[in-house]
DNA sequence: GGCTAGTGTGTAACCGGTAACACATTACAT
DNA sequence: ATGTAATGTGTTACCGGTTACACACTAGCC
């Protein structure tokens, strides 16, 4: 392992100037500049982080905490805040923490072993241990009633205006399939379709659903068993969608003819179906972009920032009139 | 920050003897034990990683390399080896380098800097930089023609079987379209494609086409304009199946009665599609899980483990008759 | 009783850097 | 010529741990 010394030794300088060239501060003349650069380059010499951060108690590492990369929609979201933080030269811890406290606290205690410089949640805190976190913190997609800013669509409107076009599209018996109790996007979706169901005068039907892909198998079974087929179906997300519109077709009912379907996010998959799924498009990839900018402002500069309220836009598809 | 000094300052005992406690070595009395445990809880202290990895020069992270998060064969393996990691105790700094080489170098530089202590990666090298890491590499899915152990499939032998499949269905006309052209993993399922069609006396016929999705709409597109549409496509992935086969919706191309359509890997859209694709499964989550069990392995007790070869099965879907 | 081995604990050097400080030299203004 | 500021460099304490070593104490044995 090459180190300061080496380069220092080789050089025919102290570690101290090596180290005012490595950080650009301070006095250095040209010629040492020089011939440390040299030194460097000739040994392969790269500072090693472990050392800068103990003195700095600076990591520049964040944590990614999300409930489950293998859900569709947090790939791309990840993307967003992996390459910002990339860009910034910090790097990205990733921990999935579905449903798993045990999980949850693991990952709080790496991040402060690791000086986790800050983090970035789109999962709900469940355990108490967050708040003996001291670093900032932006919540993503998903936002907690505390007082972290937050980077978001407004859900509310966003699914009001989703409920609104189904019912320009002359739907009335329009079910939510709704997502997980227990997640804030998920009530404002439902609360954005109530409102609009309201507001036309339609009476508002909720069937309870889930975000976790093996529930929803079950649950779509279930409601096409139970139920009449209704004329629109607003799913909470696409991939509830995507698996509605599979039992659908199963059982021979005509999309969008005899019963439209919409979902809620625009991930990738939501093109591929046949036909395509019509969707409130959310600009995921920004989302973990700017909640990435927000984090590391705040942790730089400790600038308190606000939320961010990003638009979703409506997709057509071929799932609607 | 709570230190080891602070819990050393309240258990009345030294530095050293609270180090020999957290790390469960050497002598240390009952009491003092206690003490000290009592002490940690007191100051909820979490022993500081970056300070340990100084000394050890290990520091408990391993880096994860692919091309795109955002591709939906990743996510699966990278909760394959998130997961795994966690267990034993290892942090995974994760990183989409996809045909940027100035990324890959400067996630190189990281990994020095990190005192990353093996990297697990499922791209191809493209930059000389990789030869001078000196920790343990193990590739999965993609390999490289280097020493380094992988785990993945027989792609040959699964693309093979499909395509016997494809020719017991009944399919004469058999169209390849094959991912990238420089990635081994397109090149043996296309050399598995080609042996079962020599081997059943057919003419094969390979369509050039990408696994980047935005590659692949473009081909796609194409193919149908500038062929006759054939009995039957074998593709290389599921994303590809998915494009092409929504293409050829689009054109009222009956599936599977007018032609066949199968595609590779087994990602959760594959069953979302209608008919649902026909395809080989990888077991992507095993295979993250093997690959970072084979790098602990040789992490921790440097040995040399050879390369882990798995196996795909065919999943019916409603794509093929 | 004296010797050895086993236990328990503190001290201090060290891991690889950083940065405050000291000191030397030079440049510039008066 | 001289005081002051700017420039350049080395030394050293420190970041928060780990661990080799020194030392003290106890127990067991001939």
């Amino acid at each position: 392992m090459v180190t300061i010394k080496d380069v220092a030794a080789l050089s025919g300088l102290s570690t101290g100037t090596v180290s005012r060239v490595i950080n650009g501060n301070g006095y250095v003349s040209a010629e040492s500049r020089k011939k440390i650069e040299h030194a460097m380059a000739e040994l392969n010499y790269h500072p090693n982080a472990m050392a800068r951060a103990l003195n700095h108690k600076q990591s520049k590492i964040i944590g990614l905490v999300i409930p489950d990369i293998t859900n569709p929609f947090f790939p791309m979201l990840t993307r967003g805040v992996e390459d910002t933080a990339s860009k910034y030269g910090y790097t990205v811890m990733l921990c999935n923490i579905d449903e798993n406290s045990e999980a949850e606290k693991r990952y709080i205690d790496m991040f402060k072993r690791y000086y986790v410089e800050g983090i970035i949640s789109a999962a709900l805190p469940t355990v108490a241990e967050w708040d003996s976190i001291e670093v900032p913190i932006v919540m993503t997609d998903r936002s907690a009633d505390l007082n972290y800013p937050t980077v978001a669509v407004d859900n509310v409107t966003a699914a009001k205006e989703m409920t609104e076009f189904l019912i320009s599209k002359g739907a009335t018996q329009i079910v939510h399939i709704a997502g997980s109790a227990g997640v804030n996007t998920a009530l404002d979706r439902r609360e954005g379709y109530k409102q609009a169901m309201e507001e036309a005068g339609l009476s508002f039907n909720i069937f309870e659903s889930d975000f976790n892909s093996n529930e929803i198998k079950d649950k779509a079974g279930h409601f096409f068993d139970t139920h009449e087929c209704p004329d629109a179906l607003f799913c909470a997300n696409d991939l509830i969608a995507a698996i509605f519109m599979k039992e659908a077709l199963k059982r021979n009912i005509k999309i969008p003819e005899e019963m439209q379907i919409v979902g809620f996010d625009g991930i990738l998959m939501s093109e591929m179906l046949s036909p395509p799924l019509t969707t409130m498009r959310q600009p995921i990839y920004e989302m973990g972009q700017i909640a990435c900018e927000t984090l590391i402002k705040k942790v730089e500069s400790n600038i308190e920032v606000g939320d961010t309220i990003l638009k979703a836009t409506l997709q057509m598809g071929g799932t609607t009139l």
